[in-house]
DNA sequence: CGGTAAGCGAGACGGTACGTCCCGTCTTCCT
DNA sequence: AGGAAGACGGGACGTACCGTCTCGCTTACCG
């Protein structure tokens, strides 16, 4: 649980309840969408009081976003062979995988409820993308003691310009991701550019 | 205008009308964030009737992206001084100045709006993304022939390399948006992560 | 219509829709009495949105008004035949017997409504029971002028002393409405209790 | 205690709570009027678990029900001076002052809520109609014994006559009640009439 | 140049979902 | 075992908007 601030008395939740909501919001929002679920279909699926998901939770966001968390969580182990570029290649052809699946629709549906709700927005940076940051800068950290990439390089930069793209293709859709895409991306941010 | 498929005589329309929700959308979307923006608040604001509303546009993502177009256009001029690094510093900077000033939320509200709305998403990206990624290709081209970057990229690649980072900062706001941000982009990209 | 203040433009109304209400207003009383019927119920079998009864009507109570004003209308005729005790009988025996009809939950159900809400005691008392006491009043005040009842009595009060038990029986079901207890009323009232 | 039915262990029973849902109850009548008493607001008030209440009490009607005869009990005692009219003056009139009083709305509101709820109508006419009508009937035959009242009168309908005027204007608000009311009633219905 | 059809403002309509309030029951822990 | 506390499934509330649908009323074109 993220969202709860602690108001009501935890230790008396009902599991059954807590599992029946996630469960129904899971499936309601595969069937329709994210943009579609709504909290009394969710409430009717799960068998439950509308103010049993308003006691827990403060929006359908949040929801959602323990769904996805329940679901997925981050893709955050990052493999260390002791070779970057394959680590790299190995973590971000998985995101990839991530991003193609039926679970793209969860993440593209979190990013935009979290354009307005800011609960959402905090969630989803502290407990996805904050969790799959982290070891990711670590690899690259390591890999600059190893002298594999340059010392001087602020590595949360370098982990965004590898997987920003992912996200931005994700999003905008202006191009389909593949294996292709993670291999050219690491080529251009490990080569550079310039000839 | 964007999304009218020339049902009714575009010559009666009102141009008073016309200009008037253009506006109104704007002010409400500046004063409440584009999810609180309502087709009934934006009628009340132009004095104009709902069913003018829907007579020119199928959705309320159409009109914000007709205020998003008609305030703003694409950032699409890209400069050509003969130092590719220079130009994209240029371009990337003001691309950045874009995401951090009010119409940040314009263009969040409207990606969040395409995820759910397959018309908004093609508008989004015809309009506003394709324009703008054009000329960065094309730029980016003409450094390939003079040399000044590998002949082997894709450019398309390439382009999002360079400014995909700054759409996840503009979405995720896991770090803000910067010169020294464009800077370090850009010595990524252009440069390589390999010492 | 009784409660609309004039806030939405009347002539717009629509018939149909105001119909059904009361219709379905009326056949929900009758199933499931006064307490139990929903504003939602009504909306339902009406086949019209909530948003419509509000519209019109500030509360339940208030349609259930409009239904009995529609249905019943104030039993307001007084007989005159020159006899006011003959006259008395025929009328109190014409409230006796709507008391004792299928309306009698209408008016028990309004009369419980109106001890919580303001309005709902305003309309019962000028459309139902002032318009059915106007006519008594001035039926007994003509008795007077024929000299068949005192000239120094307080006609309301008279009025009073006559129907209010019929009221009382049918609030407090302490004993059995009918012709009898009419017959008694009329007996003690015109002559008196003494010797 | 009316309405226990002694399912539960009443030589257990907390004295402290039953005093406090009792006061709570009445205050919040007092404070907001009986139909926006809620159990839940009597339970936070008293201090007390809304279990509890259900385990003695059936309703909320229930509960004022018991709160009125607890704190007024029946105005039952009839004076018995010899002069029946003198007699039924003074206890009218405390009628008349009771249902002027702020107990007036607990009496309304309780016949309002005995429409839909049978055991309060029922626990209603025996607590305090019945108690209180017991006294006034002997009164009334004794009268007749005495020669004061006609002996042909059926009593309770002469009872009726004479109180039901007060419940009346106490219920449908239509006139003040007041001493010269009384005076007017008792005139009427001793007197007649007829000339 | 007067008739007519379109766009327009207004807003009522049938609906869906919202988030809140209470109901009466159930469960837990305390005395 | 009774009581304090309060979570639970459920139902209704009154509100906010949706997108559609009439209403007159201008207003520009066209016969």
């Amino acid at each position: 649980m993220v969202y709860d601030g602690g108001m009501p008395n935890v230790a008396r939740r009902s599991q059954r309840a807590h599992r029946a909501i996630l469960d129904a919001a899971y499936e309601l929002a595969l069937e329709r969408g994210h943009a579609k679920v709504t909290v009394e279909a969710i409430a009717a699926r799960a068998g439950v009081g509308k103010q049993t998901i308003y006691r827990w939770w403060p929006s359908k966001g949040a929801i959602l976003l323990d769904v996805l968390i329940d679901a997925v969580g981050a893709v955050s182990e990052m493999p260390d062979t002791g070779d970057v570029a394959a680590d790299l290649k190995a973590q971000m052809t998985a995101v990839t995988e991530l991003f193609r699946s039926d679970f793209a629709r969860f993440y593209t549906g979190l990013i935009a409820e979290a354009q307005a709700d800011e609960a959402v927005a905090d969630g989803l940076a502290e407990q996805l993308l904050g969790r799959a940051d982290g070891p990711r800068r670590q690899r690259l950290e390591k890999a600059q003691r190893d002298g594999q990439i340059r010392a001087d390089i602020d590595v949360a930069a370098a982990a965004e310009a590898l997987y920003a793209p992912l996200y931005y293709r994700l999003l905008l859709r202006t191009a389909p991701l593949g294996v292709d895409h993670v291999d050219a991306l690491i080529d251009i941010t490990l080569n550079g550019l310039r000839p």
